[in-house]
DNA sequence: ATCGCTGATACGGTTTTGGCATCTGCATCG
DNA sequence: CGATGCAGATGCCAAAACCGTATCAGCGAT
């Protein structure tokens, strides 16, 4: 077995077409034809069912696809890992964010990080929370930011707590549900919740927090944008960071719904797995990120 | 990279000679010699410091040298799952099991399973609780048996409950120990726990479920074996499953403590990595070990 | 029926690879 | 203090592996 010879059957997986594939690897497609048989004789099981208008994985074919794909992950890790000892700060990162720290954390962090290493490929992933373990685990994402959950593991995870904020409800500028002035005024209202259908969102929380009953659900998304968007230009009522819903450019649209209630309190903090710790890009990464943390929590501070 | 100069490293730095990797391999020292130094020229780095008396890995080449492993532990457990799809059940599966599980379960299990496949190389490593959940993110151990925590992260694993046990005290044939009728009488014996300093072990949490204050540990134990030595020779009392101080070899040496409390309920299960649920001999030690369980089970009814 | 797409095959040249013999440096032991 | 043994490094040569070009064969759509 040869990295070349898998990565022409990644290629030929997610490409679904060998001369496609051949294109990619940056070879001729003879060549990926006998490396993929290669692969099938010394494996002695079909990978890929060829047919007249392209190819496609079998049962075996998907088993290797996903581990070649976690042991090339792997090395082109360590090549970067590598290079990062040796002074030059190169490669790539990729980040992952629940919707909040996109918007919050994100944008002050990578404005300095990226002055300071500019040769680090970034990448951000918005993802819910539990995509974001997901692809943590799998090693897709090298760091998660986003709230830190109360049952996460120890062990697992390295955990660096970033910054603590409260999740207040918010609505469009001029609807009536500003008036309201208890979470009870606000059980009628239309919701928009985020999350999925097995984990509950934030808002649901929040109600059962104080005794209440969630109210029916108006809508249930899963990006921050449909979410704006819902707030924005229907009449919903939803539960976002203090933080977003008083300072960001949102405020011509959206205000924050006073209640006598204290919102729901949540600390965000970045999720590292625990192997990462030491990689020099992600230590610095975790410097930037409380430096953003602190610059919103004083610019919070100012407002207040 | 290609693989072929990775295997040379990672024999270089588990071998600690060169000569000695290359017999390992299967070539010549100038070509190994030659290898590594590809490695080092594509990643601009040094990877092993050469002297008279062999080769050490730089801090790169031991970045280099983990991710190796894994990557190439992941292309083996492929080929293995592969041949596993196409009806050969080869390959290897390595056991974690804590200590309670090796005695219990794992021997009946084993019985049947080696013969139902023989061609499946076994490895069974006893390790405790938390260095096993370690081993199985890292993909070292394929599958662990022990007590199932209850903070467990939903998502990361698939458990599978195996059996209920109970554990109770015992102390050595003669100890005056054994006269003890309840809890409290025991809170004056030498202890023996197990765990480590920062997770606290059975035996502690027997004392508190029972609104008493631990007794002053007497000796602070990583491996069954030594508790057994301890117990055996010595005048503690520990906790052993109920089952293992009934009816195993051990009765002749140890008795288990009457007291008019119960014992602490444990519920001993499989904990399988989410992706390899669907792996054919997982699936298939899993039911073995379900019938030891059963058989356990019985056995014990029917000495009860 | 034919054209356009797919993957499969045959052959020849280039590149790579590995082994053998040999060299050099260091530590140890007489 | 020098001989000896073991460590890794180097040069050379033959064998093997590899890749690209040209070509073929099946299937679908036009």
């Amino acid at each position: 077995m040869k990295l070349a010879t898998l990565a022409a059957l990644i290629a030929a997986v997610e490409e679904g077409s060998m001369r496609a594939a051949a294109r990619r690897i940056g070879c001729s497609q003879p060549a990926l034809t006998r490396m993929i048989r290669e692969l099938e004789l010394e494996l002695a099981a079909p990978l890929l069912v060829r047919s007249s208008r392209g190819v496609l994985p079998t049962a075996q074919g998907r088993v290797l696809y996903e581990r070649a794909v976690r042991a090339r992950h792997e090395l082109e890790a360590a090549a970067d890992e590598i290079s990062q000892i040796g002074g030059h700060m190169v490669g790539k990162l990729h980040i992952g964010a629940v919707p909040l720290a996109v918007m919050l954390l994100i944008p002050e962090a990578m404005r300095t990080f990226v002055r300071a290493f500019p040769q680090i490929q970034l990448r951000i992933s918005e993802e819910l929370y539990v995509a974001q373990l997901q692809k943590l685990r799998t090693g897709e994402v090298d760091i998660t930011v986003g709230g830190i959950p109360d049952d996460l593991a120890a062990g697992e995870f390295y955990v660096e707590p970033l910054l603590h904020t409260e999740m207040i409800p918010a609505a469009r500028k001029g609807s009536r549900w500003l008036d309201a002035c208890s979470l009870q005024d606000l059980q009628q209202a239309p919701w928009v919740y985020t999350g999925t259908e097995h984990r509950a969102g934030y808002a649901r929380a929040l109600f059962e927090r104080n005794g209440l009953e969630a109210p029916q659900q108006g809508a249930l998304v899963n990006s921050t944008l449909a979410l704006l968007s819902l707030v924005s230009t229907g009449d919903y009522v939803a539960l976002l960071p203090r933080q977003i819903a008083r300072q960001s450019w949102l405020a011509s649209y959206i205000s924050p719904i006073a209640l006598s209630e204290p919102g729901l309190p949540l600390q965000v903090g970045a999720i590292v797995r625990q192997e990462l710790t030491l990689a020099p890009v992600v230590r610095h990464l975790l410097t930037h990120l409380h430096r953003a943390a602190h610059h919103i929590n004083r610019g919070d501070m100012l407002l207040a």
